[in-house]
RNA sequence: GCGGCUAUAGUAUAGCGGUUAGUGCAUCGGUUUGUGGUACCGAAAGUUCGGGUUCGAUUCCCGGUAGCCGCCCCA
């Protein structure tokens, strides 16, 4: 190994996050309520390793080769395997529902908490590794899936905090947007091409867009008769209706919204924020019901979306959501007077930590008075301290730092006041 | 892959062709040798790297690097 005088740098790796306590406590804030919303909804949690092979992605039908071959990380194992850092869930997922497909009874419901990988350009809302809350109902085509999955995404934002006028859900029907193209003549290249271009439309002006679409039909009347297909918005939706229903009303039926990706069969949504901070859509969903044929069984039906930390975080933020103090700091610190008492400190620590207390011992060579006050900085509810006198006397103070009331007696009565 | 902007202590920032490079927060110490949050005093800590212009560059110029933002793409 070369060695190398130059100092290593502390920076993570581009596009990588360290999470320090402060960005742990706020990630974890968001995995809780992630968690806990899913399972309100029954679904039911399942992970995989972040590790797949290759093939996973490319297999014919699974996903859009260029995004594999310059957008994932892949490598070459040491048993020469080329295996890849998942870049998205659904192809594990879909791969996990074929692979017990016989013994699954559908409709199955599971949720996902996992990392991704993918060799992009940071940049607002996007890094190189982020994670996703990812939610699919396996095993129906009914619409009432569709008004269900969308309704927990709802629901997710409402459960930070978020008010309904916060964000927006855009929906559209790609078996929809397919039939209606096809009666106006498109092609179906032609089609991959247009919800490419209408998924960028708000990013340039009505002229450059008629032009783009122009040149991809090349036939002005083509162009004039699918704007006032697009722009004609009486549509019918039993979705829109059902989520209706449920008293979701922040809902547009969005014609231009592609979601670019060939996998998606039926519906197609997405959450924005409507502040206009973020550019980033919050979640991106849709219905896959071919997916998981590529594994050789029955083609099973799913829809599902996934939700990102990063624009999650960034939402949160934007519209104050995030509760002021995450951190979690234990409830009692026992406080040596002095070093040579930092071993009975800790046997007292243990006391009361095994009755399922959260105990740290203040084991610094600071004075009593500084360790007192880094109590109250960390948070701490209760300090005791142990010193000489406490020691002979077996008599101890416990201290509320609150309300500064203070409880004395042995250390059994004082385990009682905890 | 392409483009724009930025780079000053741990962090957030001020400033300037010649300065002991200033300030807030954080850290550490003290006022207070066994009782906290406030206050006061003090300490440590900085001009991203390489080249150029200049008597002199942290400041101006060029390049590298890194970050941010955008394009592309967004599974």
């Amino acid at each position: 190994m070369i060695m190398s005088n130059k100092k290593l740098n502390t920076e993570p790796y581009k596009g990588v996050r360290d999470f320090y306590p402060e960005d742990m406590a706020i990630q974890q804030y968001i995995f809780t309520i992630w968690a806990k919303t899913a399972e309100r909804f029954g679904f039911v949690r399942y992970d995989a390793s972040v590790l797949e092979p290759s093939d996973l992605y490319k297999a014919k039908g699974a996903e859009n080769e260029e995004l594999v071959n310059e957008q994932t990380y892949s490598f070459i194992d040491r048993g020469e395997r080329e295996v890849t850092l998942r870049p998205e869930m659904t192809p594990t997922v879909a791969r996990m529902i074929a692979g017990k497909q016989r013994e699954l009874a559908f409709p199955v419901r599971w949720y996902s908490i996992p990392n991704f990988f993918r060799y992009e350009r940071p940049q607002k809302g996007r890094l190189r590794e982020f994670w996703q809350l990812n939610c699919d109902i396996f095993g129906t085509n009914d619409f009432s899936s569709d008004v269900e999955i969308i309704a927990l995404a709802y629901q997710t934002l409402i459960d930070f905090g978020a008010k309904p006028e916060q964000f927006e859900i855009h929906i559209n029907d790609r078996a929809l947007m397919n039939r209606m193209y096809s009666a106006l003549g498109v092609t179906e290249s032609m089609i991959v091409e247009i919800n490419r271009l209408n998924d960028k439309k708000n990013k340039i002006d009505d002229q450059s867009y008629r032009t783009a679409l122009k040149e991809i039909t090349g036939d002005g009347l083509m162009v004039e008769e699918i704007s006032m297909m697009l722009e004609n918005s009486d549509e019918q939706s039993d979705v829109l209706a059902g989520l209706a229903e449920l008293g979701i009303t922040n809902v547009v039926f969005d014609k231009f919204l592609a979601r670019g990706f060939d996998y998606y069969t039926g519906t197609v949504f997405e959450i924005v924020d409507v502040s206009g901070e973020n550019n980033r859509s919050l979640l991106g969903g849709g219905r896959f019901d071919n997916l998981t044929s590529m594994f050789g069984g029955e083609a099973v039906s799913a829809i599902g979306f996934g939700m990102g930390d990063v624009t999650m975080r960034d939402f949160l933020e934007t519209h104050k959501l995030l509760p002021e103090n995450l951190k979690s700091a234990p409830t009692v610190m026992v406080i040596p007077t002095e070093s040579e008492y930092n071993l009975e400190s800790q046997k007292i620590a243990k006391e009361i930590r095994d009755q399922g207390i959260s105990v740290v011992t203040n084991i610094s060579t600071k004075k009593l008075g500084k360790k007192i006050s880094d109590a109250a900085h960390s948070g701490s509810a209760y300090i005791l301290i142990v010193g000489e006198d406490e020691l002979t006397s077996q008599n101890f103070v416990l201290k509320n730092l609150q309300t500064g009331e203070e409880k004395s007696g042995s250390l059994e009565v004082i385990k009682k006041f905890l």
